[in-house]
DNA sequence: CCCTTTTCACCTAGGTGGTAAGAT
DNA sequence: ATCTTACCACCTAGGTGAAAAGGG
């Protein structure tokens, strides 16, 4: 397992109504896994750091503590665990489809959402590791689980854009914003010639 | 966990394309669970009898034995697994996102997917096995494990509908067909005026 | 001939940011 | 002021049986 490499990690901010997909997404290579063994594969989110944020002037600043309780789920297995590291490893590894909520109490009810706090810093997490073929944990192998921590995917939680280039990122890249995009109309024309 | 309790099972026949769900979806009532107690719930489907089957002048005939190999996953686990007692017993545990296909080349890569062989008879299974909070096995748990079967689930898979009866049963009450009812646009115009 | 696959119009289900109203 | 919620038009994604095409 040592030796995995990061492909791509791609995310920045987010807004959310009840329930958000995390956009832009994250996803990893993973490589030298043993390709017959079975891993459990997921990601999940940490406090980056101890304090409110504010978006003031143009810029993000701390602003007090944060709050102590961090109440609900904090993790995502991903949909195709468990399997094989070969599977693993034939491509890219996406949690395209990682449900974020400020909505506590949504966490009983509704499994593979992620509960955070807005304007608070996360570090979200990957970790891989090795179960028994039919997906459940072995002390023995748990023991060899490794988490892989990349600093350049931390985000802070908002309820509301306060930054226009994320917005507009989000437009350009997110097909389900599609409809916002300045050129959809002529792209449309076009497609009908 | 004696003296769980059936509310409805509601399995026919079922057509599909590369991968369909099954309709009318398997749906249970649980009881005497231990509210505080975690457990994971999922269904697997296992040859009902050793026959191939044919429908021949309006009814199904045995013809022939079944083919000995049995390719691919045969377990669908719910997706709110784990969970507690109390969440199990809360409301009625369906599964209707189940998929159903014959194409044995997705086993590998779909997960989630179960892989059957058109015209033989099946019959579903339900699974309950108590594991640890984080949903990991317990040996000790685990032999606790109990299985329910339901034979008036029993079903013939399908590529084409042999039967008038199911194909209209599928038309009236699945959402996704709602296009190929004979009053829809009826209750179109009604809703409108 | 019987069974399977492909394609299709038509539907449900669900993910966007914007906007306005609500809350503190 | 600043942050959150509710609702909306508009889009993608995906589940239907019918019908036609493909296959042994």
């Amino acid at each position: 397992m040592p030796g995995m490499t990061l492909a791509s990690v791609r995310v920045f901010h987010w807004k959310w109504h009840r329930l958000r997909r995390m956009f832009p997404f994250l996803s990893f290579n993973l490589s030298a896994l043993d390709p017959t063994a079975h891993y459990n594969v997921y990601v999940d989110v940490i406090l980056a750091d101890q304090h409110h944020w504010r978006y003031q002037g143009g810029k993000w600043v701390q602003c007090g503590k944060a709050e102590g309780t961090m109440p609900g789920n904090r993790t995502y297995m991903h949909p195709d665990s468990p399997n094989t590291g070969a599977h693993w490893m034939r491509q890219e590894v996406s949690f395209g489809k990682l449900k974020l909520t400020n909505n506590k109490g949504s966490s009983n009810n509704v499994a593979q959402m992620i509960v955070l706090q807005s304007l608070h810093k996360y570090q979200p997490r990957l970790h891989v590791v090795e179960v028994k073929e039919d997906g459940s944990d072995d002390p023995f192998l748990s023991s060899k689980a490794q988490v892989f921590v990349f600093p350049e995917t931390q985000f802070i939680a908002v309820t509301a854009y306060q930054n226009a280039d994320i917005t507009q990122l989000k437009i350009d890249h997110n097909p389900f914003a599609k409809g916002f995009r300045d050129n959809y109309d002529t792209l449309y024309v076009q497609q009908e010639s």
